[in-house]
Order: structure tokens, then sequence, then C-alpha cells
DNA sequence: TATCTTTGTGACTGTTTAGTCAGTCACTAA
DNA sequence: TTAGTGACTGACTAAACAGTCACAAAGATA
């Protein structure tokens, strides 16, 4: 499984660079140092890959936010995890993190089983849900808030990939823009 | 030039439903009624129909912005109408916007000239700039609540199309919309 | 050692696609 | 009547590409 890794390091490197259409399977193998063949012995279609790499990154990403808000069970604790877990694992992971913006605006998302995507956006929605009937979050569908919260998070890293700091600066803009939101949402 | 306008619409509606990749050139001209040799007499490239159908969009949208703020000064009723014109000019122009949404976010965005992005931003920011200045705005970097404006708006978007509504109904939470941007960013 | 399975190769193929080009045709104007 | 123009055609081409396949090594198992 070591080749296969490699093969998914290499490919999100390279779809990251030249986008899905930009990278030829043949480029992929070759970068990693691999026959064509191969690539396909372990993923079958080049979608497959598109699509493992995906399922591969937000499964981290969210193991990420598990872990940040393992044992919580304030509101606001929870959705700052929520928020300032993926900045935070962007600014480690910029590559990963870029490749799952891309992917959520291109046609691919739709190969997806709508499952997959709905595994990581329900248990946060359930927790805005829960915000809202206890009164803690403002009287707004949470489904509103909840594309709120996802599109403060794309302004955010996009303002940071944007415009380099210091990992201080950066970490400080991050809390100051959980205040921001908070103040946006609650009541 | 009826031809071309005719292949721009034709173009613009196949590249929303099926992507960029997904729709190839001959489509687009069987689709208008043309031959495909029609296509490249008018454009040079495919590249060069979807940067074209870009700027073509992006400048309605920007007249639709200076038609809505014409003679304002006031910052507040400036940023209303950078934020409220394109929101609702999606409403009446859903598949244009998507377009510009999918285009931004796609590689073709870097072949377009620096210059032309920035002339849509530039106005925008020298605004911000004069709010944070004269004391109207937070005393945040103007960039960055370009990037929260521009993260708040495409949050809106997306819910709006993810949940169709009565246009009084849409109209209201733009309306909604604007008070919590203005709240988040305004002194 | 013999046999089977996994891992890997790279030349090859069928298809799709952007883009070309020689030529048609309706029209204009000298 | 003739010459010329420019919109428009559609069969064609060259390249690119995803995916296949016959064939090996390498490793495991017996």
């Amino acid at each position: 499984m070591d080749k296969k890794q490699h093969l998914l390091d290499t490919a999100l490197k390279l779809f990251v660079e030249f986008g899905f259409h930009g990278t030829p399977t043949a480029k992929i193998a070759k970068e990693a140092g691999l026959s064509s063949g191969t690539l396909f012995y372990f993923f079958s279609t080049k979608d497959e890959l598109v699509t493992s790499l995906y399922v591969d990154i937000k499964g981290k990403m969210t193991a990420a936010i598990m872990a940040d808000i393992e044992g919580e069970t304030s509101i606001k604790r929870l959705i700052e995890g929520y928020f300032k877990t993926p900045l935070f694992w962007a600014l480690n992971n910029p590559i990963e993190f870029s490749f799952t913006v891309q992917f959520s605006n291109s046609p691919y998302l739709n190969q997806l089983a709508a499952k997959e995507i709905d595994s990581h956006i329900k248990p946060f929605l359930t927790i805005l849900k829960r915000g809202v009937k206890e009164g803690v979050l403002k009287k707004i569908d949470p489904e509103l808030i909840f594309a709120l919260v996802r599109g403060h998070t794309f302004s955010i890293h996009q303002y940071l990939i944007e415009h380099p700091a210091s990992l201080k600066k950066q970490s400080q803009i991050i809390e100051t823009a959980f205040s921001i939101i908070w103040d946006m949402i609650a009541v």
C-alpha cells in the first residue's frame, strides 16, 4: 500500500498545480516513478483516484475536528472546533486544503455519494439545531447558519493564502475571525 | 453579431450544466444550430470563448452594481449596493451567476489578465479603505473586509439556490444578510 | 524446487477533441 | 456582368488521453 499512498500524494500535488483535467494519468504515474498500468492496478478509473483522494483528505480533516472537540458539550466550544480546526489544519496542510476547495467546486462532487457528503455535514448541523433550540444561537434556519460558517471559513482561508503572514499573525486572524462569526450567530 | 451572441448563450447554458470540460465545442456549435467551424470563426480557441463569456457576464453584473450605486456617497449605501445587487442579480440571472462562481474556482481564472480581475475589485476596495479611514468601518484590513463580504455573498447565494423560496422570502433573506454583514464590519 | 498470487510493466488501442482548411453562397459595389 | 468580401460550412487531422492487456518479476507458500 506504500505505492498506492505515493500515487495519492503525487496526484494531489499535480492536481493542485495543474487542475484535474490538466493532469493526465500518465503524468501522475511517471512522476510517482511507476508505470501507467500500475495506476490502474490501484485505481480502476481516474475518477476513482480523484474521489479517493477527496475522501482520504476529508477523513483526515474530520479526524482533526473530532480530536479537537472530543468531550466538549458547550455549543460555543463545539462550533469553535468546527470552525477553527479546518483553518489551522489548512495552515499545516495547504495543498490538501486547496484540493478540497477545488474539488468542492468541481463537477466531481456530484460523483460522490450524497451519503458521503452528508456524513460530514450532519453532525455539525445537529449541533447548530441544538444551539438554536436551546436559545444559544439566533433564531435563524440552521442550514443558513451552516452556510454562513462555511462561507466565513472559505473567506478567511482565501485571505490567508493571499496574504502570507507569520504563524502567530495567522493564528490571531483565525481567532478574530471566530469572534466575528460567533457574534454574528450567537444570541 | 447575432450568431456570436447566440453561441455565447448556448455555451453558457451547456457549461453550467455539464462543466467546461464536459462540453465539447462541437456540442456547443450543434446546439446553437451552427457548424463547428463557425464557432472557431468567432472565437479562435475554446479558452477564448470561456473567458469572453466571463468578461461579458462580469461586465453586466458590474453595470448593474454601478446603476444601483449611482450618485451614492454614503459608505453604507455603497457597500449595500456592492453586496445586494449581485445577489438580486443572481436571482434573475441564476445561470449567469452560477457560471461566474464555477469560473472563479477553476484554473481558467489564471488565464485572465490580472488587470481585468483588478478592475472589478479595486473600486470596491477603495470604498472599503475610505470607510476604515473615516471610522465608519472597524479597523480591519480592508482586504480582509473584502474577503468577508465576498464570502458572505457566496454563502447566501449557495443557501438561496439550495433552498428555493418565493421571491419575497428570498429578498428578505438578502436584506437580513446585509444587516448581518453590516453589523459585522461597521463600527 | 515448483506453483500460485500479488505487484508491476509499458506498448498499444479506441475514442474523443480542439482546431483547420478548402470551398460555398449570398450579397455588394464598381 | 464581373470581381470581391466575409459569414458560414463540415469533412478532416493530429494530438491527447483513459484505460487494456499480454507478459514479467518478486514474494509467498507448500
